[in-house]
DNA sequence: GCCGTTTTCGGCCCGACTGTTTTCAGTCG
């Protein structure tokens, strides 16, 4: 979305003037960036319909902004950060993002020392020349070598199913020193699709401190705060007492600008939020539970999914879906296709979780990737055998190919309860017009992995939403979140669009083995950032009801 | 550059940790 290539320049445009040395402009950009990139609308369909007023309501958006924004949507650049950009080498811009380097340094190196990409730093540190300027010695040249290191391992965003495992790991390690309490804190618990490094709160004893920074390679050990690296992957713990807890949750689960809101929304009422409590002067009137917090600023228990300062203050919170309310899952492969389980073991598998009912959906495809090609011989033996277990949908996921085309003939659609359209290629320009089209066919049920996204391989596609989105409405068809981790397709902002839109969602874990069923609980996360509830999903529909909607 | 129910000027979140430090600047989250 245009959105996010906006909010892109506004980051680096606020990285440049940073390393410049000018004040606060930094700030307002980034601060700018952040809500820019939460919008769920498109800024662009912002400007068209309300024009300079619609941006400047945005929160961070005032007239040098705005007119920035309306720069790019109208010629594609933004003069002033070309202008930025050409006086800035690039590899200066690569040194701020190595750890314990800031802008203070980096201009420093740059402006004083000429140094003006990493090797050059490189070679700097390590040929001992900087411990000679004040305020560097041993430990900084240390320090920059291995922020160096560091940054070209490339610590990015990891998917939420990896970042779970590793944080239960930790957690179930430091229990042994018997915390009071322990819990997950920051885009972990906001339940977003990747995460960049996991946040644990404790009150417990301080030797749990020590027993922490053993697990890893430890980055920075206090007495109320220590980070490691575990496997790569950053790791911070903060330790508060247990009346500080709630105050201590809420702050560490952000997200940074929902906490920026809350705060400001505390100093109207005359109070002032921080990690340890609310506060009326110097009395603390909150802080033991996240709930007390809220409540006292006159706001419900927000769920951690909305807390992105995008409607969560300025509209009523909804019921949101939960795990229990799933009765099912539509998205799966056998070994009729390129699955490792039986039907027998699906049954199990979706019995062992009390669901209803269990999509078995193998590939219509003409592709390869799906295994040996399924026959209509093959076939047929499905659908005899799938009739064995009572708990199974016979299905389908068929290929969208040429032309909005479905590989399968409607003869055959027909016969299948259940019906995902999907496209497996990667074919480049607008695909709108293919997905429109294939939704003509009036026996698909659910369109699977819309965008085609895959975390660091695939971009999603870019298409007109609003219209793919009308069409599947108005058409009674379910938009899938493919709960893949790689994947986890359509993400959060899309599934809140299409709802709103009064659109249907349905969840399915494209499992390829039964151990994968559980994968579910990621997408409901990202219906739960979606604004989901029970309704909006169809996995939540009795048996009876969801057969009367495939109908 | 943004923002405003004390405001159109003068603020801008704030606490923890490191070590450049011995009273504070820089970085991080």
């Amino acid at each position: 979305m245009i959105n996010q290539e906006i909010a892109e320049i506004f980051y680096a445009m606020a990285d440049l003037l940073e390393i410049e040395a000018i004040p606060w402009k930094p700030r307002a950009y980034r601060f700018a960036a952040q809500n820019i990139e939460s919008l769920s609308k498109d800024i662009k369909k912002i400007y068209e319909k309300k024009g300079e007023k619609g941006l400047d309501d945005i929160p961070g958006i005032g007239e040098g902004i705005a007119t920035k924004i309306i720069e790019y949507l109208e010629t594609g650049k933004i003069k002033e950060y070309n202008k930025l950009k050409r006086s800035i080498p690039k590899g200066v811009i690569d040194m701020l993002h190595v750890p314990t380097l800031g802008p203070k340094k980096v201009n420093f190196l740059y402006k004083k020392l000429k140094i003006t990409n990493l090797r050059k730093l490189k070679s700097a540190a390590e040929a001992k020349k900087l411990r000679y300027h004040k305020g560097y010695d041993k430990k900084t040249e240390e320090n920059i070598r291995n922020g160096i290191e560091i940054l070209k391992q490339g610590r990015g965003r990891m998917a939420i199913a990896t970042m779970t495992e590793v944080a239960n790991i930790i957690i179930s390690d430091l229990k042994k020193e018997k915390p009071k309490k322990i819990a997950i804190v920051g885009s972990l618990r906001r339940k977003k699709s990747t995460i960049k490094d996991i946040d644990i709160l404790v009150v417990s004893n301080k030797n749990i401190m020590t027993h922490f920074t053993s697990l890893g390679k430890k980055i920075v050990k206090g007495p109320k705060k220590a980070s490691i690296l575990y496997h790569g992957i950053q790791v911070d713990l903060r330790l508060f007492k247990e009346d500080e807890y709630g105050a201590a949750m809420q702050y560490f689960t952000g997200s940074k600008t929902h906490n920026i809101k809350l705060r400001q929304i505390a100093i109207k009422k005359g109070y002032k939020l921080n990690e340890y409590g609310l506060f009326k002067g110097k009395k603390k009137i909150a802080g033991k539970t996240e709930s007390g917090i809220y409540k006292k600023l006159s706001l419900p228990l927000i769920p951690p999914e909305l807390r992105e300062n995008d409607g969560e203050f300025t509209n009523k919170i909804p019921k949101l879906v939960t795990l229990k309310d799933i009765k099912g899952d539509f998205h799966t492969h056998s070994i009729y296709s390129d699955g490792l389980s039986t039907l027998k073991d699906l049954s199990l598998g979706a019995k062992r979780l009390n669901y209803e009912y269990l999509a078995v959906t193998d590939h219509g495809t003409p592709q390869k990737y799906a295994g040996p090609p399924l026959t209509m011989k093959r076939l047929n033996e499905k659908f005899k055998e799938i009739k064995k277990y009572k708990n199974l949908i016979m299905g389908v996921e068929v290929d969208i190919v040429r032309k909005g085309k479905l590989f399968y003939k409607d003869s055959l659609l027909k016969k299948m309860d259940l019906v995902i359209a999907s496209m497996h290629t990667t074919n480049k320009g607008d695909q709108t017009k293919t997905f429109l089209k294939a939704m003509d066919n009036k026996h698909i049920n659910i369109m699977g992995h819309l965008t085609g996204r895959k975390f660091g391989i695939k971009e999603p596609r870019k298409m007109d939403f609003d219209a793919i989105f009308d069409k599947a409405r108005d058409n009674n068809i379910a938009i899938e979140i493919n709960c893949t981790p790689t994947r986890m397709d359509i993400d959060d902002k899309l599934v809140k669009r299409f709802v709103k839109k009064g659109g249907i969602i349905s969840l399915g874990t494209d499992t390829h083995a039964t151990d994968n069923l559980e994968t579910l609980q990621y997408g409901i996360g990202t219906a739960r950032r979606g604004w989901c509830r029970k309704k909006d999903i169809l996995n939540t529909k009795s048996r009876e009801k969801l057969y009367n909607f495939l109908k």
